[in-house]
DNA sequence: ATAAAAATGTTGTAAAAGCAACAAGAAAAC
DNA sequence: GTTTTCTTGTTGCTTTTACAACATTTTTAT
């Protein structure tokens, strides 16, 4: 549904051609990157998922981003204050690629067609990444708990051109996403159920509307 | 605050080296643009301030979001899928530079360095936008009003370096910004002010605390 | 200068969401 | 295979928010 480009390749290209990018793999649990002050870290999610994380003074924990295959990441494209306060922590097994943003500046030997590539690809990454921000805003700018499950679950849908589909996170992730007291959304869940608006299996929805 | 970079510079190089974009300057009220399917217009604000806007089938209106001086946007930042949904409005008298995205994979002609200029600049200004977006959400994500209200607040203080500041949205803007009720709004800055939090004068806004 | 429109401010009441606590089921760890 | 941890599901109660209505002030239009 997103970007159509042949990303697979792009990647192929930037760990074949470039040495100042790195790839590494991480377990499920492992934290990816933390977020630091003055550097400009940008990083790709080639295999698995992953939640950029934040805890507040009171120790709440926020889902500020989750992302998926492909996704594009770090300092670059937040702005941080305080060390230690975002990190990137891998939800399933994980391969991650990291490169600083400098890439863009300094170029790393002549005829190194890397930068080239980047520059054509990374746009692509961009847009789809802002695309994701702005259905995020739309989600949390629904005013009630329901609109906001019934737009989740409605792109969802859309995303796989099926009325069912299985939740990508488990529904306490769901209400932090959501940015949602959880018994609030579970409660909420029932009574679209009881309203015939969506059918629960587990974590297998279908709705029941367009 | 944003992005430092000699923005203005760009953009003068932009209008001498570029026969492909367009500049057009816009009376307060007037339409901008209206996103249209298949169309990846991108579109630079010059000067003046403008909104995003979606009215949804009960015609409430929510401002998706607000631009200013050297803000970014057009369809190649935002997934559509009906015409007339999203359109931009002036908010101010208005200057705007337009240009078709595709404008990077097609040059117009050999030595035009625009593209080079371009293809520089642009990451910034998207990667500003990115910044923006992701306040929203961080604002968006605050369970209460009135956490929303004191990020907000907060943030408009930082930005200037400064306790008191000029809200830049009327207040009944800022109730659709923030996505809250406005009456909900105006009874939780009436305890803000009562709890000694901030002080109010017209739309001037002052943080007594850190 | 006056009328019209928009924004601000306030309040009562109903609806929604948050908080807290707990039981039951599922998944992970040992 | 058993224990431990995490997730799901539910409920009573409290706090917050939305809705609606209206008065007042400010801004805009003519």
């Amino acid at each position: 549904m997103k970007s159509n480009f042949n990303l697979d390749k792009f990647i192929s290209d930037l760990q074949s051609f470039c040495n100042k990018t790195q790839t590494k793999s991480f377990e499920k649990g492992e934290i990816i990157t933390t977020y630091l002050v003055n550097r400009r870290q940008v990083c790709i999610l080639l295999e698995g998922s992953a939640d950029l994380l934040r805890y507040d003074f009171n120790g709440n924990k926020t889902i500020v981003e989750r992302f998926y295959r492909h996704a594009i990441f770090g300092e670059v494209f937040y702005q941080i204050n305080t060390n230690n306060d975002l990190f990137v922590l891998a939800k399933e097994n994980s391969k991650v690629i990291f490169f600083n943003y400098d890439i863009f500046d300094k170029k790393c030997k002549k005829n190194c067609d890397f930068h080239e590539k980047l520059l054509i690809n990374l746009p692509n990454l961009i847009l789809s990444k802002i695309e994701d921000l702005n259905f995020r805003i739309e989600l949390l700018s629904k005013r009630t708990t329901r609109e906001k499950l019934i737009s989740y679950f409605s792109k969802q849908s859309e995303n796989i051109f099926n009325k069912s589909f299985v939740l990508p996170l488990t529904l306490t992730d769901l209400a932090d996403y959501l940015s949602v007291d959880r018994s609030a959304m579970m409660r909420e869940i029932s009574t679209l159920k009881e309203d015939g608006i969506i059918k629960k299996d587990g974590n297998k929805i279908t709705m029941l509307i367009d």
